[in-house]
DNA sequence: GTTCTAGAAC
DNA sequence: GTTCTAGAAC
């Protein structure tokens, strides 16, 4: 590693080479574009024109091939780019860049963007919408939300059970139009601690055929205890007012991948993946 | 929530 | 060598 100062930049550059070495002065360069290309994405789409006029070629890149896999599941770099340009106005907006887990426009919030997004809503009525999960993990996967803010099933007081009532219904409403509802079984249910906040009501149907679901931990947050039955949520909150989580339900995203079907244990992902199609309906 | 990648596992 | 996972970063 080397460290040399050139108009005030200071600069460090690890030498793989050492017949490699670029003069002070080209270090400087290479600092004033690289620090010009950050400030350029901080500003998101602001500068949309490449400043080099190379269209990033010199920039260096991670080669990756289109896969239909990452297109199925990967949103569109406009709504990705939009997303950014959004997170950085307010930020400005609050006259500093915050890394609060509450700021509008962290990626846990993702929820209350979509859900007032008219082009995810696939339902709605005066007290909730539903949307299609952005990352479906199984052929059918909805998310019912209320319009009214509630963070998380924590919050959940009796005074909600009608609500939480709706949500089921409506829920039980997305099955019945589904065209494979007679030949898919669906789950409706809330993960016990989830990452996303706004509280959202899953309905998946039980294939899990999907390019999204990738890890343990998807797998095990549908397939445990990890996921709780709207029914059981429903029951808690009309005898105890509220819903409680079992101590360590973390514990369980950890839980080794077993068919959630015929109950055999598999090694890995894609082995569990490539027996979950011998349950499909043919 | 996802992506990315080092390093474990094979 | 490749595949896969786990954890950091976002």
């Amino acid at each position: 590693m080397i460290k040399c100062q050139f108009a005030g930049l200071s600069v460090r550059r690890p030498i793989i080479n050492p017949f490699d070495c670029l003069t002070y002065r080209q270090l400087f360069w290479v600092e004033v574009q690289r620090r010009l290309l950050k400030t350029e994405n901080a500003l998101g789409s602001k500068f949309k024109e490449d400043p080099i006029g190379d269209h990033g070629a010199r920039t260096k890149r991670r080669l990756q091939p289109a896969s239909e896999d990452k297109e199925r599941c990967r949103e569109a770099p406009s709504v990705k780019a939009a997303k950014q340009t959004e997170k950085v106005s307010e930020s400005i907006k609050h006259g500093e860049a915050t890394k609060s887990s509450e700021s509008f426009g962290h990626w846990n919030q993702g929820l209350k963007t979509s859900m007032q997004d008219s082009k995810m809503q696939v339902y709605k009525d005066d007290k909730v919408v539903v949307i299609k999960d952005k990352y479906p993990k199984a052929r059918y996967h909805w998310l019912v939300l209320p319009w009214q803010t509630i963070s998380s099933l924590k919050v959940l007081r009796e005074e909600h059970c009608a609500l939480v009532k709706h949500m089921q219904q409506v829920a039980d409403q997305m099955v019945q139009q589904c065209p494979d509802a007679s030949s898919l079984r669906f789950r409706t249910g809330y993960h016990a601690i989830p990452s996303m906040s706004q509280v959202h009501l899953h309905v998946i149907s039980q294939d899990f055929d999907s390019p999204c679901l990738k890890n343990k931990k998807h797998w095990n947050s549908f397939t445990t205890d990890y996921f709780m039955e709207s029914h059981d949520v429903i029951q808690m909150l009309e005898t105890n007012g509220r819903v409680t989580v079992k101590e360590g339900s973390s514990e369980l995203l950890k839980l080794p991948l077993r068919c959630h079907v015929c109950r055999k244990e598999f090694p890995t992902i894609p082995a569990l993946k490539e027996h979950l199609k011998s349950h499909l309906p043919s």
